[in-house]
DNA sequence: AGTATAAGGGAACAGATGTTCCCTCGTCAA
DNA sequence: TTGACGAGGGAACATCTGTTCCCTTATACT
């Protein structure tokens, strides 16, 4: 069994029941043979390699690598070679999207009113609660009982909901206005 | 301590050290009470009500609560009442974007050629490697030695590379084309 | 062939951990 | 006051688990 797959399995071992395995759960299920010893040489060289890493106790840990992509530079760079892939940076999209896990939501956006920021229908927007909007924050407002996305803007006329999209109507709430949370990310998946 | 608040510790728990707390841990850093009955007796009600999830040995396991982000519906929906707000799906950004994980990477845009399909400059590309490319499929492609991000078309005349801005031409490759990734979804962080 | 070295197998050990059991103490009703 | 009951504390136990140690087997070299 090659050194790769045993960690890709070791991997997958995590992902499906969200522990590590146990040194014994190592050798019967991954390596397929019957020494502790070279189990452990084994594991020792995982944790070494930065692969794996370890309790106190002895008992295994995930690493940055049980989660998230690897991230590349720009389209124009192209993929690395494969020597290079190693090397590369990996990242939770969770880890990086997500501030305040409590507050996040996702929803998904109806209607054209921000086309022209590039947020479509159907797409998922991240957003969180609870957080005090700036001027030009994409907000999710709720105007005189009607929710919306829109720019957030606030001058010396007041607060104003404006459209990213020149057929649809900037708002100027007359009675009730309530910014129920901010869009932090927008996420579209083909 | 309140019992919101203590489920709350324990998935802050898992989320630095990667790994469940043991039932002496949830005792003395969590319950601050002195009795193995009853911390027995909290992780009973947890696990009865969903939170946790326990291995065969009784060791504790992360559920979906343990990750990702609350699902809401439409923009227009608002948010649901605290009460209701329990009753949520939960749903990790990674496991519902990334299907292959090996083969999956980020990549940042650059470049106003997608402008129209709601793809801008800074925003982060997903793309998943060793994937039969279709029709209207984004891809990221090597033309003739230079990497671009374009729509994928194949017809009677051949294959080409559409730009999603009236501003660039459509590329017929002359030479050399490697399809080397699909775009299989598109994140704007703000 | 004979010997030395390494690899493989598996028992043994110490510490950790979920679970159970027992004792103590306070509360409340009769 | 007394007895019952439940909560809290903590010891005891069986199992699990990382680690070490020793013995056997294979391999390589002289």
């Amino acid at each position: 069994m090659k050194y790769e797959a045993s960690f890709e399995k070791i991997r997958r071992f995590f992902e499906e029941k969200k522990r590590m395995p146990t040194y014994r759960e190592i050798r019967d299920g991954i390596l397929h043979i019957a020494s502790m010893k070279q189990t452990k040489q084994f594991v020792d060289k995982l944790v070494e390699d930065g692969l794996l890493d370890r309790d106190p106790n002895g008992r295994l840990l995930p690493t940055r690598n049980f989660f998230g992509v690897r991230k590349l530079g720009y389209v124009e760079a192209g993929f690395p070679s494969p020597a290079e892939e190693e090397l590369l940076d990996t990242m939770t999209l969770d880890d990086w999207l997500i501030g305040n896990r409590e507050a996040t939501f996702m929803l998904e956006v109806k209607g054209e009113s921000m086309r022209d920021a590039g947020i479509r229908p159907g797409d998922t927007a991240l957003v969180e609660r609870g957080k005090e909007p700036k001027n030009d924050d994409i907000v999710i407002a709720c105007v005189d009982g009607k929710w919306t996305m829109k720019y957030y803007r606030k001058d010396s006329r007041g607060v104003s909901l404006i459209p990213a999209n020149p057929a649809f109507k900037t708002i100027w709430p007359k009675e009730e206005l309530r910014i129920e949370a901010i869009v932090t990310a927008v996420i579209r998946k083909y």
